[in-house]
RNA sequence: GGAGAGGUGCCGGAGUGGUCGAACGGGCCUGACUCGAAAUCAGGAGUACUCGCAAGGGUACCGUGGGUUCGAAUCCCACCCUCUCCGCCA
């Protein structure tokens, strides 16, 4: 009789928003939904707990009454009494089968319940949706230029660097090939943002581009359903990967860290895919929004009281490159109602873009995450404390070095000149081995 | 893709139906010895959940999921993974 199963089932519902403290956080909790303008059914959740947690004790009686009997079996017995011995070890097992059947029904209620509960939320985040973000600060000024700038689809095209038509022709629409110094300058600006990586303590990865779906769920993204974000491959149990995020916080699920490994800083290259479901008709243009893109993402796990000081670092990080690409920005702290359920808080990069809506205007071109234990919960990610006894949950953030489709737009748009070429910012000219793409 | 071997605790590696949460060795921690260290000796130590103020109990876990049995690390089935060989291939 295998009964470990069905514990591990109720266990594994654990690693969420923790179901112990649901009740003692209700109020937080709601709270924190509210401001994100998620509703969730917080006390059905909690009633769901208890009633778990009663039927779960009472399995686990039935079990030690079961290897008590079963103990009393090892010696020899009659046969009379084998028989009866016998008999009654059945009626122990038919009735923890039931008992099981209906622990791992109210089970995976609670397991459902409970996913659909986000992340809290950080004091300072600014309540609403997508416009109510707050502008933390900017830096570089506007390119002032003396003739009317173009946009980067139309700067691309004229220097012959992408080709969405062939792109649609092989693969759909958002699909492209980049083309000569385009990519050229993929590489460049891959190896110059590893550089800085590197140079800050990051471990690099070239991580797959797929990944089980159990991993997606565990980092907050929600595989199936009709708006997902995921392209699944037919056949396979296996997604491709929207960010290298979903392969690094896989990295490490069940596993135990020792403190003093932590904080881990890792840097994946990856190959990104999006199905852009429900995106049609937003602002959109050229590489802005397209269904695959190369990234340089950073990820991090921390002790938690290190991992809002990690967040400021991840920051500091994409406005050291951002800088040197000598491209204008901000930096905004996320709307409550625009975090996504994993995300504690989110600071995004806005790069100028001279050729977006009618006279330039600021595109996101990084974000980065503090998204507590949240993912950490659902993929099992612990460390111990030296000379602790209980494992905790890491911290886990993430954020973007650099987007291979929106940092070429904010270069071609910044640095375009009157001849239709485009200067290279001084710290990538290694990179690239040239300081001027075209004119053509 | 085909054939074979194997998946046990931090590591190596026993274990083929109850005495196994698991021998033995290494590593690790504590103590003794030492001026200190090495060596040696003694002791300790898995993970998770749960009951309890605590001391201390209980339950589950030997790749995963099922099955047989009163009882499974051990027997049966399926799947996954690793290694070796063959084929194919960038």
């Amino acid at each position: 009789m295998r009964s470990g199963a069905i514990l591990r089932l109720w266990f594994s519902s654990r690693a969420m928003l923790d179901p112990r403290t649901l009740a003692a956080r209700r109020d937080e909790i709601a709270e924190s939904c509210r401001r994100r303008g998620v509703a969730v059914d917080l006390d059905a959740a909690i009633g769901h707990q208890e009633r778990v947690a009663a039927l779960q004790t009472r399995l686990q009686d039935l079990y030690r009454q079961r290897n008590e009997h079963q103990a009393n079996g090892k010696r020899p017995l009659a046969v009379k009494e084998r028989e009866t011995h016998a008999a009654e070890g059945r009626r122990l097992k038919d009735e923890a089968a039931r008992l099981e059947a209906e622990v791992a029904e109210a089970d995976t209620t609670l397991h459902a319940l409970v996913a659909a509960i986000p992340n809290l939320v950080h004091p300072d985040v600014p309540t609403g949706g997508e416009a109510d973000f707050r502008e933390l600060r900017r830096r570089g000024t506007p390119p002032a230029f003396g003739f009317r700038p173009l946009d980067h689809l139309a700067i691309a095209e004229r220097l012959d660097l992408v080709d969405f038509d062939a792109g649609a022709r092989v693969a759909g629409q958002k699909w492209y090939f980049l083309k000569n110094e385009a990519v050229l300058l993929e590489l460049a600006l891959q190896r110059f943002a590893l550089d800085v990586l590197l140079e800050a303590g990051f471990t690099p990865f070239v991580t797959p581009d797929v990944a089980k779906p159990e991993i997606l769920d565990g980092i907050g993204y929600n595989p199936r359903g009709p708006e997902t974000q995921i392209y699944s491959i037919a056949n396979e149990d296996l997604c491709l990967v929207g960010t290298a995020e979903i392969t690094l916080g896989g990295l490490y699920k069940d596993e135990i860290l020792d403190e003093d490994v932590l904080p881990l800083r890792l840097a994946g290259l990856s190959h990104c895919f999006r199905t852009e479901a429900g995106a049609a008709g937003r602002e959109s243009r050229g590489l802005y929004r397209v269904h695959q893109f190369s990234k340089v993402e950073m990820f991090a796990l921390t002790r938690p009281e290190d991992s809002e000081a990690m967040h400021d670092e991840l920051v500091a990080i994409e406005e050291r490159i951002f800088e040197a690409l000598e491209i204008p920005y901000r930096v905004i702290d996320v709307a409550s109602g625009d975090l996504g359920a994993p995300a504690y808080r989110k600071f995004d990069l806005e790069a100028w873009m001279p050729g977006r809506g009618e006279s330039g205007d600021w595109g996101e071109v990084t974000s980065a995450s503090n998204c507590t234990d949240f993912q950490a919960r659902r993929l099992g990610i612990r460390f111990r404390r030296k000379g602790g006894k209980r494992s905790e949950f890491v911290h886990t953030l993430n954020g973007t070095a650099v987007a291979l489709s929106r940092a070429p737009i904010a270069i071609l748009e910044n640095h375009q000149r009157e001849d239709g070429s485009v200067s290279i910012p001084k710290a990538l000219r290694p990179y690239l081995g040239r300081d001027v793409i075209g004119p053509r």
